[in-house]
DNA sequence: GTCTATACAACGATAGAC
DNA sequence: GTCTATCGTTGTATAGAC
């Protein structure tokens, strides 16, 4: 579609003047956009759109599409705040903690971003590789390095798998009465598995 | 549609053989353009090339893309043969047989097929929906209609949780060491929470 | 003046619709 | 088969910083 005779606003072109923050305002914008359409859905012109500015931007800051999708996984959540609320307490019930606090966070979204992040994972081999060493090194990984005795790569991912499936049935496939069943229910059933990975016996 | 080349000799009852297919064709392109490229990845184009027919047949046969892609997943894979595989045995230990099973299956196709099962269930409702009917009614569902005293969906979705993020982890992810591990190794991890989900108490 | 940030235009590719 | 829309990308002119 043509650009429309009403502009929003008629961009200048050139140097803004001040410190203009386009490469930030980009990262921003991208992060919104993959979140909610995945790297296949978003677009270049529709991220710098949401960010004020013109598509080219994208190639001037960062190379390209790909690479602004990697510069933007660089912090897709706050894992402080997400072990904070885990790891302090007892760690015979950090299963329960555990996915008590998967359910919370994805309950707010919707579980939207979820699809849209598995969608990303599924598709592109760089967002892959982005979300396992982000699951690897910082999620699970703090969790496992705190409370396992031993073996912590495989219980990170048996973890992961647990709370990745749980999520993915709960929230993406809809599947019933897992996708309407309250914490209580979910908890009592799958913290005990999440337990048994973290720190139970393990072959 | 075109009939068969004319044939000499007496004119033969009832219908006639080999007519063409050029349905039956289509559904059986879409299926393998579909599970090697997913939903967005597979073309119209392709799967008419490949089932030698004119990409417009798509249209007048489905009316779409999207009717073409429900039309395909009517069966995916076969369920007889699965279940044969799982079912008979001691019931304490059809958690062993599940997870083995799906190993096997996955570790034969190298995950690409699942990759683009996910894909495709993450960005398009009419591929969760289908999934889920035939998880619910058809693959997990008769398991625990054969070997769980109760909660029969409930324990359904927890199996296909554990299953589905698994699969997950080790072919999409290949997060390690998970996803190089044998299959020892992760029936003895995973097992149990699977044998927990079918026959254990549940909250 | 030089350099950089920016917008605009257009290109080649491709996919879906008609 | 053709048409149209849209994608990511690139080339280029311009406005402002230095």
């Amino acid at each position: 579609m043509v650009a429309a005779g009403a502009q929003p606003g008629p961009r200048r072109r050139g140097r803004r003047p001040g410190g203009s923050d386009t490469r930030g305002q980009l990262l921003e914008a991208a992060r919104v956009e993959f979140a909610e359409r995945g790297y296949e859905g978003a677009t270049v012109r529709r991220i710098a759109d949401r960010a004020g500015v013109d598509a080219a931007m994208v190639n001037h800051w960062f190379g390209g599409k790909e690479a602004l999708f990697t510069a933007s996984l660089d912090i897709p959540i706050d894992p402080v705040e997400l072990l904070a609320d885990i790891l302090p307490g007892d760690p015979e019930k950090i299963g329960e903690r555990v996915v008590e606090r998967f359910l919370t966070v994805w309950d707010a979204t919707g579980g939207g971003p979820l699809a849209a992040m598995i969608q990303s994972i599924a598709s592109h081999d760089a967002a892959a590789r982005m979300m396992r060493e982000f699951i690897g090194n910082v999620l699970v990984g703090r969790i496992v390095a705190a409370v396992s005795p031993d073996q912590h790569e495989l219980r990170a991912g048996l973890c992961g798998a647990q709370v990745f499936g749980m999520g993915m049935v709960r929230y993406v496939l809809k599947f019933e009465p897992l996708a309407s069943a309250d914490h209580a229910t979910l908890v009592a059933a799958v913290a005990p598995s999440i337990q048994r990975y973290l720190t139970g016996p393990l072959p």
